[in-house]
DNA sequence: TCCAGGCTTAAGTATTCCCTTAAGGGACCG
DNA sequence: CGGTCCCTTAAGGGAATACTTAAGCCTGGA
């Protein structure tokens, strides 16, 4: 019974697929399964059966998320107590969605860490709107940039202790559609979708957008990032979502033009999430109080050039700090 | 950072030394010591280090200790808990002073399973006085026979939540001491004394009545249990220390006389030690209760034969259940 | 000053972890 | 009934664990 296999099983539990949590942990299936197999083996109990859509978990795994849930929150608790211990440089781990990833977090993190005089090791990692709150919870991650995870209606699991999680606003755009000189012919269902893969997170604000507009799946292409996709836009290939106060440049020069829809322009807002204050690191409690600074601001608000096509690295996910 | 390694780390720390952990582990030495190097080198702190008489928390190691025990004690939580949910029987893990391990704590867990219906995995495992609190705090153990644990004035360690400990009064017996025909020249502290290994731990009964008759170690022989130091007695090689309902029959038969001393016959009273009623596992409860029935109690008085000395194991340290 | 007890290092070995790719089921859906 | 998605097993390899014995080293005490 390793720290290893607990993290799985609880990843596993809470994202209810091997398949999700091999993702969010950066290995193949096979790695999350073995794993698996081999608490299962020493346990001497199945904890998550196969039950359709989701892993359901058995009478004794249930007992057991709980416990193991602590002693890997506690895991990554102990690392930071030892480092506190002895002064060391505190640790700060971001997980971002997508967009904020692309155009922001990797300025936004530099900036940050410029301004606390290096006393603070900061990385960042991507991850989906669904895998937020587990990472959070279990200190995979310290702090979250992206859509609102507050408490929503539905939300059945998590009652335990520590699990809460607090999301500020940040920073509120909105998104626009945009697109090149090409014709769009009737209803935006029909249009061609150019999008990163956020856009395929059912939770992002992307993907609520592309939802309210019954945009089908078959209408989408998907980009390794957004400028890509704007890029396509502007050479006439479909169109394309962005948050509006990133694209003024290209509006301006008239590479790309704004198109109306029923459900745009949209309020789009990024929040940052934390655990309740008195579980805060002390480097999550310092980043929350840089965002709400002026230099803070100005960084999301002119993220500089972005990341060239190129340079941006489609959803390979970071292996999580593990 | 496994957990044997934080296991290790945490007995050295409430011991106070590698060699003690290691004993109360049943390993070599250089286990112990290997084990913290680890720790150590991935964690970038000594944690503990050489403090003259004992082993000293470094800061870091000082807000280490609380998080590992917790996370000990969680691992082993984690497995009853599994054991409970799958409706597998429950396990008991006794560790017992060598006295009740020589005379009662066999025979009192065979009963104890036997009425149980087998509903119950029990073990056994002997430790010294000092190591019981710790390991019933860091769930190396259930429950302890043998010597009063509860708060004793100058306890320093242990203001930590869920290590406090209960011990409730299961027996009460009285120390004599005993010879065989043999004339005793001058004062106790002059006498030959055949003891068990339990007589040299300064907490238990029998140290307890050594050091309040002056006897100095030279005087002490150590036998590899009390039936043996008693045979000895009788054949005359000094004097013994025995409860006295296990020498009734030697007394009736003269193989051995009671000798009254200063400080004897004394009190001595065996004692269960739990956690606190809401950390207690069911079957240390069930336990606990079946300790104050009839049938215990004349277990506990006639504990049948006792060993016969060539199958007394001495102070073979049981691995504890890793 | 040397000695002794106790912590640490060195060297070697068996075991376990943890990851990979490749291939074998099993359930659900059209 | 075949496809597809997903979980699982198989096989293999590299690294880390966890233990041993033997030998060094540091500190405190006679």
């Amino acid at each position: 019974m390793t720290l290893t296999q607990l993290s799985t099983f609880v990843l596993v539990a809470k994202l209810g697929s091997v398949k999700a949590a091999a993702t969010a942990l950066g290995v193949s299936e096979p790695a999350v399964s073995q794993a698996l197999a081999a608490l299962r083996q020493q346990l001497g109990d199945q904890l998550v059966v196969r039950g359709g859509a989701t892993m359901r978990l058995t009478t004794a795994g249930t007992r057991l998320l709980p416990i193991a849930s602590q002693m890997v929150a506690l895991g990554a608790d102990a690392e930071a107590a030892v480092r506190a211990g002895k002064g060391a440089p505190g640790q700060l781990r971001v997980v971002a969605s997508g967009t904020v990833m692309e155009f922001v977090a990797t300025p936004l993190v530099d900036a940050f860490a410029e301004r606390s005089g290096r006393k603070i090791d900061t990385t960042v990692g991507m991850a989906a709107t669904s895998e937020m709150p587990v990472l959070l919870a279990n200190r995979f991650a310290d702090v979250a940039l992206g859509p609102n995870l507050g408490r929503t209606v539905g939300d059945t699991a998590d009652t335990e202790r520590g699990s809460e999680l607090i999301s500020e606003p940040v920073f509120r755009t909105h998104l626009v559609v945009v697109a090149g000189a090409a014709r769009l012919p009737g209803s935006p269902a029909h249009w061609s979708w150019l999008v990163d893969s956020t856009a395929t997170d059912p939770a992002s604000d992307a993907g609520r957008l592309l939802h309210r507009l019954h945009v089908p799946e078959a209408r989408l292409r998907v980009f390794g990032s957004m400028t890509a996709a704007w890029a396509a836009a502007a050479d006439g290939a479909g169109v394309a979502i962005a948050p509006g106060h990133l694209v003024t440049a290209r509006l301006r020069r008239g590479e790309l033009r704004v198109v109306n829809t029923a459900a745009t322009p949209a309020d789009a807002t990024w929040y940052l999430t934390t655990l309740t204050p008195e579980r805060r690191s002390i480097a999550a409690e310092t980043f929350r109080h840089y965002l709400s600074s002026a230099a803070a601001l100005r960084v999301m608000r002119e993220p500089g050039a972005g990341v060239p096509p190129s340079k941006f690295r489609p959803p390979v996910y970071v292996t999580l700090w593990s």
